[in-house]
DNA sequence: CTGAAAGCGCTAACAT
DNA sequence: ATGTTAGCGCTTTCAG
């Protein structure tokens, strides 16, 4: 490991000048000359920031924890993560990644991560819900991914429900399906039903059609959901679907299957991939949406660092749709809208 | 946040000692009844080490770092992770989870990790490959998850195929299934393949009977799959499917439902369910075997813990079988068979 | 403009 | 058995 008391000998100049360099504060402090020959013979040293020893003068680590309990059963967590990474990265932070998994170790591990010096935290759910922040974040940086604080409190990042609903059965419309089911969620505390819900209607009712409420089902994951889907298939022979996501789809799709209905030619299905279900195995069947948790990851970190270092950010440049969905069917995963929402926020 | 030196002085005794303390390095140094008042006092602040000033005398951060490039797309990514975390915790250290995203920016991540400290690593992929193993951790130590290294020169942690396959396959046989298929996978460098295939005709054989070539089909995860499948359905009819993992079981489910058959009755399907489509959406219909992702993680964890600290680790202990298979159709998923390949190490 | 010096929290020789 | 001292790599006054 390359030290600047190394690099300091080599060039003739005092530690202290080296710091001043390497942390870009030498601007009418370091001749010029010698804040080049400094940085030269640092590169041709290959010379790298020990950011622990730093971390003991400055109290900032350049940490950033990132804690979920769903990692662990969610694939696209993934995603998430390694767009907080990206940005992290990005802004020369690193992200460590906490996996809880479930209530009793979570208290622990933040603590590991606030000994360990993390600077600030995203606190992730794999679907929006209202949800308690723990109580040991509470004067931390903090910025919320797909979860909603009760109180309002914490800025997060969230997908717009609303809009992702608006064109998934926009989509459909236009796809020339004449009756648009919606199967939704019945589970409590689930945020995206109602904007769902709310899209899905608008879209059909924008398009000039009457909202009819027995083509939408809201269904658990469960055996009675099927069902509730065959019941609907049999009364109201729809020929167009947008679900909630790739559970529920996978509902319609078995329907279809036992009906000798071939999804793609005799009926359209549009839903929400949150397991990868799609992506796996259905792809070739079905049109997607899949729920941006790469931008999400993304712009939580970057707010969060923007909270750290109390810059203010861009947030002209966020994207609100990021993506264009593809054609009907054509079974490519579409990345649609990413809402921040902005909350009073608690700071440092 | 509280330090030794504040101890030290509500103690009255110097930093030294308390550092002896706090470390357990006080047997026959430190007169008893000073300890325990140290600690008492340590207690009631609720004094914690601080890693990172540590870190920078000893050179030993207690940070792991978890490199995967698969994270992202694999759920039970997250098995492994909280296996490697639990351990990790269990032993005081740190897990640092990366995701690199394909290549380019994996060199990158394992830099950052090194700057930060990290004692040592786990390089975990989500099917066992042959995997080249990244130059920049050539001198660190290192265990491989789910991998295999060209040389055989790296410990890993392996899932047992051929135990696998075997009991899959008696689990069929004692059904009472009489034709059994085995959906197996014609990718290269699947380690699992071969493992499986062997596994699935021993038991087979084992049994009494004679193994059938055209009972074998190995597809790749793809169009003609769904095809090779629906041939073997038609000229075969099996009554018993063993699949490589949960696409490959989604074309035989498919199969059936089109020619109005169901799974569990007319038919009995064990498959291997890498991307949780069982776990979400098929299980009641189907037996799944789950691979102990979460043991792996943890035993690669402690292995790598113990190269670090040059302990030697108790692998009797280690769990070969962990879990007896459930009933057929039960759909509860079963992790069986987690077997320790244990290779020449490269020490620190 | 640059350097000397102090100190972040902790550990480890070395004294006592 | 305990304290003193030095120093890990870096940042940051404060003098010059």
């Amino acid at each position: 490991m390359v030290t600047m008391k190394q690099i300091a000998e080599r060039t003739g100049v005092s530690v202290s000048t080296v710091s001043l360099v390497m942390n870009h504060r030498d601007e009418g402090r370091v001749k010029p000359a010698i804040a080049a020959h400094v940085r030269a013979v640092a590169d041709e040293l290959g010379y790298r920031v020990n950011p622990m020893a730093s971390s003991l003068r400055t109290n900032r680590t350049h940490i950033l924890g990132f804690i979920s309990e769903e990692v662990a059963t969610t694939p696209y967590a993934g995603g998430m993560i390694l767009g907080a990474q990206s940005a992290a990265s990005q802004y020369g932070y690193m992200l460590i990644t906490v996996s809880t998994d479930g209530g009793m170790d979570e208290d622990e591990e933040i603590e590991a991560l606030q000994r360990y010096g993390a600077d600030g935290f995203l606190y992730a759910k794999m679907s929006n819900r209202v949800t308690e922040v723990p109580r040991r974040l509470n004067d931390c940086p903090l910025v919320l991914v797909d979860a909603t604080d009760p109180d309002g409190l914490v800025p997060s990042v969230e997908p717009d429900e609303y809009r992702i609903a608006y064109d998934a059965t926009r989509r459909l419309l236009d796809a020339g399906c004449g009756r648009i089911a919606y199967v939704g969620c019945s589970e409590g505390g689930m945020i995206a039903q109602q904007g769902r819900l709310a899209g899905y209607r608008a879209a059909i009712e924008d398009a000039g059609r009457k909202f009819n409420e027995r083509l939408v089902v809201n269904v658990l994951n469960n055996g009675p959901a099927l069902e509730a889907v065959s019941d609907l298939f049999d009364w109201e022979r729809p020929d167009g679907f947008f679900c909630f996501n790739d559970a529920r789809a996978w509902y319609v799709y078995e329907c279809a299957a036992r009906r000798g209905l071939t999804v793609g030619r005799d009926l359209s299905v549009v839903g929400v991939d949150n397991h990868r279900v799609f992506a796996e195995t259905l792809s070739p069947q079905l049109t997607t949406v899949e729920l941006p948790h790469f931008e999400m990851g993304y712009w939580a970190a970057a707010k969060l660092i923007s909270l750290i270092e109390d810059r203010s950010l861009d947030e002209s440049e966020w994207p609100s749709t990021t993506a264009p969905m593809p054609p009907l069917d054509a079974g490519i995963p579409a990345k649609i809208h990413c809402r921040l929402i902005e909350k009073e926020s608690v700071v440092r």
